[in-house]
DNA sequence: CTGACTGCAAACCCTTTGCAGACCG
DNA sequence: CGGTCTGCAAAGGGTTTGCAGTCAG
């Protein structure tokens, strides 16, 4: 299943724009896995447009597609699904519940709402399969990071928390 | 931030009748780290309860931690946040969208509402921040799931992904 | 041409696993 | 006491990084 083609264009056209403005150089791997990513309705992982574009392009490395794949990211190219990639947290709420999320920090609460749980399924979810739970991400920027950042301007991206979690060594 | 006193010790008292009746055994080790999750509100992770719990319980090591967080999970007894952990996923789709993901093959597809996208934000979700966009994620069984496992009972959570995405080697 | 980019390999982080001793029931 | 569980250390899987050669502009 693919993305149609006109609209993979599109977003190929927006990307090499981006890119160059953004003083990028678009070179073929870039491009391939552009394409790849703006192609697929499926969501997939580093591992699998690496393994996509390979077909294409044999030479290609694993780590440039991460490399690219993060560059569009930080473009504000694509999206991550869920959550944004960090230890997995847990949760001990087990009521029907929704939550806010804090693209900065990466801050997530609980908060209820009687009419988030009485939504209505539309069909074209169900025409995927049968539904078990639904559940409603709120994101924002939290009360803390809103004063803290106040003066810089809105990042596309959360700041990665990458290392955040120290280790004793 | 904590979860009030007598919703931990309810919260408590489920886990060990659960972990009893799964046959586990009650250790300090598990119980401080059950104690921990059921008390947060945060949605900690791994590293965090192994902090907090260290604090309590000096010689714990990270990986009981890990192991009791997975007893947990798959009792049923707390849930992970987001999608389940597994690697990045990406969305070329930057529209206002929603996704359906299948909780047995992890298969994820946008869909459009409008409905969705006009949902009015409780103040309780407010209360914690700005709003940068709302999103609706529905968990079900993908048809082809359903047809494939027809007859499996329906697990408290979806097979574990793990090593789904070979390398060459 | 020249700095940015790629491929490679090694490092890193989070999580899991094999093993021998510790402890619940 | 016996089998489960813990702590330790090492392995695993996904992702990132340092380096030297390569290529877009």
């Amino acid at each position: 299943m693919k993305v149609e083609g006109s609209e993979v264009d599109r977003r190929l056209e927006k990307f090499k724009r981006a890119a160059k403005r953004a003083g990028f150089k678009l070179t073929h791997q870039r491009l391939e896995i552009s394409r790849e990513v703006a192609s697929s309705l499926e969501h997939p992982d580093a591992d699998a447009i690496f393994r996509a574009v390979q077909r294409r392009m044999p030479t290609v490395a694993l780590d440039t597609v991460y490399r690219t794949l993060r560059m569009l990211d930080e473009l504000g190219l694509v999206t991550t699904l869920g959550t944004r990639r960090e230890s997995a947290r847990f949760d001990a709420n087990l009521g029907h519940h929704h939550h806010y999320i804090c693209v900065r920090c990466g801050m997530a609460r609980d908060f209820e709402s009687s009419a988030f749980n009485a939504l209505r399924i539309p069909a074209a979810a169900k025409s995927f399969g049968s539904v078990v739970a639904t559940h409603v991400e709120i994101r924002g920027i939290c009360g803390r990071c809103e004063t803290k950042f106040a003066r810089q301007s809105t990042p596309r991206k959360p700041n990665r928390p990458r290392g955040r979690h120290r280790r004793k060594t």
